[in-house]
DNA sequence: CTGTTAGCGCGTTCAT
DNA sequence: ATGAACGCGCTAACAG
């Protein structure tokens, strides 16, 4: 592999002449330059990167850390994210955590051994606590809500979106009303629940343990809800979803066991996935490519212009009604 | 930010001995070693990634080139490869090209400019007389079948897909069969197309110009194909359709048509999307992510074994047959 | 307009 | 077991 000096000595020329013009610098002879572009075409040279960013002290690669990538949330947040980073030159280092604590500090420390320039936390397992020791090697953004602040983040308030669904399932003249969320005791999830809770006792309700799906994440898991559901003495009238592919398994499992949507059963479902489209799922969403998009402004805006100010960007998320409702 | 020097200083000893604890060499004394550890801890010190990829001449990171991410075929291969890539610890470089050919241009430089290891490549733009000119600068893995010697690649021989789809239809007597295919020319469609002329011949079936569908891709242009289909003064029996995300269109159009399927329409699907399993559309799939794993795999023993031999690994679709058949 | 030089931070012989 | 010195390939400040 030629490297500038060799093509300097080619041409005659110092490194620096080379490095002016492979910067396009002003101030180098138009002969010269023709002369060592023509030689650098020759002999097929490319920088090195690695030099480049050890000399600058970037990479102009952001980390962008998700729980799973085959998920149609998070791909259109990739999506969102691409497109951005695309547009401002950046290349995207891609992490899966599979919700790994351990992964997430992994990539954290990429950012302090310079490898990346600044990074997004999709779904944050070690807390943002532990994540503010990182920004002081690199900016860090969240697609979640957090009470850091020192990370920027673009959020859904989950209590509004629970919120939401539950006025409406009430207005409706549902009180018998159960849930399913993923995780547990994610800020997310107690979110959802206190939306929950808050809505029903407005309406004298009684919130049933039994009602309550936890560590929903898949359209499996949505079928086996269906199988719950069909033992229970008594039955939920509506469920809120908080995600659509959990959804789409009650809705399929349902309509094979014959229970009828939405006569039998109500279901609104969460975010943008194609699939409550196509299942006609009533859902309550917002743009995840936006989200995506949004948070690579945040990190771009923090990485190029220095005391940049710290920013929560909220997203609004609107119920689409369709036919499970 | 603390440098090995500086670590070297306040430890009293050399910068290689800072170096060797860093690397886990051994002939280093075991006090010392504490002693370098602990300072390193206390200055919260580590390694500088590109200083340290520059002077080994590898990242550890390897590039993804696909057209979209937010797509399931291809986030299965990101799955994939994302697994096997953890276990070997290699990152990803995810770069969605929008099937722009200077993208991928873009992406190949960075091989060459020693920012990546090695590069998969899911579905090519430029073709891969192209690509053979940057295997000297690292090797390449495709996700599709390509004449190619210097190129090892992962691959699903989409005349077999059609040819299987096609046998099924024929043996349940279909004899008027169109098909949806994505993008014309690629080699991919170019074998389909020659199943299905092949197939249709071996009835004497008479291909009709009216039923051939192609730059399908998305829900929405299955949704378009209906509209098409219910124009025609005859219309096919049986679709063969390249991508689920087709056929689900095509599914849910037709039930929102009047359209019986598989009573006046039979639908055949392709690949593993979720979504066929959802709408239990019949479907030709092999594994993607499969793909992924194996294309990394692949890629790294080019990467770590020299001379390692370019190889081909032809992966097979399986006809899985439900209710749109 | 051009060249010299000093780093950037680290791995690695080669002596000792 | 340890350290001095060189090199990885490049940018940028400085001098001219």
């Amino acid at each position: 592999m030629p490297n500038i000096k060799k093509i300097a000595e080619m041409a005659g020329v110092s490194i620096s002449t080379v490095s002016r013009v492979l910067n396009n610098h002003p101030y180098v002879n138009e002969e010269k330059r023709k002369e060592i572009l023509s030689i650098i075409e020759k002999l097929n040279y490319s920088q090195n990167s690695n030099a480049i960013h050890l000399v600058r002290g970037k990479t102009n690669v952001i980390g962008v850390l998700l729980p799973f990538v085959n998920h149609q949330y998070y791909s259109a947040i990739i999506e969102g994210i691409s497109k951005m980073a695309a547009k401002h030159h950046y290349n995207i280092m891609l992490c899966q955590t599979g919700y790994s604590p351990e992964k997430e500090i992994e990539v954290l420390n990429m950012l302090k051994m310079k490898k990346l320039d600044g990074v997004i936390i999709c779904s944050t397992i070690n807390g943002w606590e532990k994540l503010e020791k990182y920004v002081k090697f690199g900016p860090i953004v969240t697609c979640e809500e957090t009470e850091s602040t020192s990370l920027s983040s673009v959020y859904i308030d989950h209590y509004k979106t629970f919120a939401l669904g539950m006025e409406y399932l009430i207005k409706h003249g549902h009180t018998q009303i159960g849930y399913c969320i993923g995780r547990n005791h994610s800020i997310n999830s107690l979110n959802r629940k206190r939306a929950y809770l808050d809505a029903l006792s407005s309406i004298q309700g009684i919130p049933k343990e039994e009602w309550k799906f936890a560590d929903c994440f898949t359209v499996e898991d949505g079928t086996h809800v269906v199988q719950s559901l069909l033992q229970m003495k008594e039955r939920p009238t509506a469920l809120l979803v908080s995600c659509n592919h959990i959804a789409a398994g009650i809705v399929r499992a349902a309509s094979k066991s014959g229970l009828s949507i939405p006569g039998d059963l109500t279901i609104i479902g969460c975010d943008d996935q194609q699939i409550a489209e196509i299942l006609d799922i009533t859902t309550i969403a917002h743009s995840s490519i936006d989200v995506g998009a949004d948070a690579f402004t945040l990190l771009h805006d923090q990485i190029t212009k220095k005391n940049e100010e710290i920013k929560k960007v909220e997203l609004f998320p609107k119920l689409t009604e369709r036919l499970t409702t």
